[in-house]
DNA sequence: GTAAGGAGTGTGATCGTTATCCTAC
DNA sequence: AGTAGGATAACGATCACACTCCTTA
């Protein structure tokens, strides 16, 4: 509790006055928290603010995870994943060089070990099942600079929070396409829940992303979208969307993307099998550790759980090293519990191209679909719509065009009147009134 | 053409929620 | 060692304000 304290800034009055500890250490916090409006020089004056509490952890921002993500993947693979697309900081979060985002790109590797139980990059692929779709969209942060807001991808709590515009991406038209290929109609059969969607389907969005998002936040955990809960990957909202709005509004659905199938090397059939060994049920089970059901819909993270990982974060780095060691021997490392496999994103850039040699680019053909499909109008005249599926095509489309188009940041009708705002005398903040100089002659009058 | 009322504008303060830390058990 | 619950920092959403423009009767 050191630094946001003694530099001032923000709301951080809250004071640890650890050398009162004798007392009371309950009577001291009370005492700064009576008074939220107190400032900051009233608890900094003490010179005696010494405080051995350990400093708080940063929160996460909701760039955060994202650009970690994204700092990963770009070491991982700096040419597919260039890093000049990392985000800028958003209005929300504090400013953040890039440059230092990278620097700590291999202390985020730490973190990352996390994907020993996600599976995320290695054990989807093994198990054939590509049509997942956060996979090619988390490809897409890297290349959406436009995404201020953003993305937070928890393996290890099987919740995928992606940023706000990219949420609705993922849930949104993968869940589409998903539900689409397995016969799951959530637009055109399907009762949904009234909610803002509704006005932009005509019959309207399954629940699975309407409503407001405020109560998506709390909901969203064990929905099932379209059985995709199985694999232990509830979302996440972020709450609203507000943050979008200070997403320049580009063509940002059609950056590319990238499938994660794609850029997944072909593992040697020991860890495959290893991994189907854990899959017992199918691809549900995965090497994912099945998410315990839970109960709250308001989530509270497992404090503990994360307690553990800081904890036995040293630990894990020999054993990251031991692995290394290991891999000299296959059949050992065949041995090795999943839960201790290390990162196993260390991977032989030459040997991912050359398994890609023959697959083409790595950018799928998805992000051309998406430039054809800017040609909505020209694909719609081509839709039978009395046909079976014609009708609903034209509506998807519809929907998926209307929210590409769809604008999240402030749009600023009358510019006069911003003008006119910027121009006004404020006071905190507030419009304050202009000063009259006629009644301001008048009262120096009545002084005189 | 005129009057009345509503809409809209930016920014700081405030409030409610969430994430993190800490302590007791 | 692990867990529950309180305390608190951090964050996002909302409000208030005065004034001008626009719409409608």
């Amino acid at each position: 509790m050191s630094s946001p304290c003694i530099s001032g800034g923000g709301r951080t009055y809250g004071f640890d006055l650890e050398i009162v500890k004798s007392s009371s250490t309950s009577s001291t916090r009370t005492s700064h928290t009576s008074s939220p409006s107190s400032t900051i020089s009233e608890s900094s004056n003490s010179p005696l603010a010494i405080s051995t509490r350990k400093s708080r952890t940063p929160r996460k921002r909701p760039n955060q995870t994202y650009n970690e993500a994204a700092a990963l993947l770009s070491t991982a693979y700096p040419n597919i994943f260039s890093t000049k697309h990392l985000t800028k900081s958003s209005k929300f979060t504090k400013p953040q060089d890039n440059s230092l985002l990278l620097d700590q790109s291999s202390d985020l590797l730490l973190p990352f070990r996390v994907f020993d139980n996600s599976g995320f990059l290695i054990h989807q692929p093994i198990q054939g099942k590509p049509s997942y779709g956060n996979e090619s969209r988390f490809a897409n942060f890297t290349d959406k600079s436009s995404c201020q807001s953003s993305g937070e991808v928890d393996f290890h709590g099987n919740s995928v929070e992606l940023c706000d515009g990219l949420d609705e991406d993922f849930d949104a038209e993968s869940i589409l396409d998903e539900e689409f290929e397995e016969g799951i109609d959530s637009i055109m059969g399907h009762s949904s829940i009234g909610n803002e969607m509704v006005d932009e389907v005509p019959n309207g969005i399954s629940s699975s992303f309407g409503g407001q998002m405020n109560s998506w936040y709390g909901s969203s955990m064990g929905y099932n979208f379209g059985g995709k809960s199985q694999y232990g990957h509830g979302i996440a909202m972020r709450r609203g969307v507000r943050a979008l709005r200070h997403v320049d509004e580009g063509n940002w659905w059609d950056f590319p993307i990238v499938d994660m199938l794609q850029i997944s090397p072909r593992l040697t059939t020991t860890v495959a099998a290893t991994a189907n060994a854990n899959s017992n049920n199918g691809p549900e089970c995965n090497s994912i550790p099945k998410p315990k059901p839970k109960p709250k819909l308001k989530l509270k993270p497992n404090s503990s759980s994360e307690k553990k990982k800081k904890k036995v974060e040293k630990p894990a780095v020999m054993e990251e090293k031991n692995v290394e060691l290991k891999d000299e021997n296959p059949v050992k490392e065949n041995s090795i519990p999943q839960s201790s496999q290390g990162l196993i994103l260390k991977l032989n850039y030459d040997h991912v191209l050359s398994e890609w040699s023959d697959r083409g680019s790595p950018f799928s053909d998805e992000s051309m679909g998406c430039a054809e499909g800017n040609d909505v109008s020209a694909r719609l005249a081509q839709i039978d719509l009395f046909s079976e599926n014609g009708m609903r095509e034209a509506s998807v489309l519809r929907y998926k065009e209307k929210r590409r188009t769809r604008l999240f940041s402030k749009k600023i009708r009358y510019q006069v009147r911003k003008v006119n705002a910027d121009q006004r005398p404020r006071m905190k903040g507030r419009f304050v009134r202009r000063p009259n100089p006629r009644s301001d002659e008048q009262e120096k009058k009545k002084k005189l």
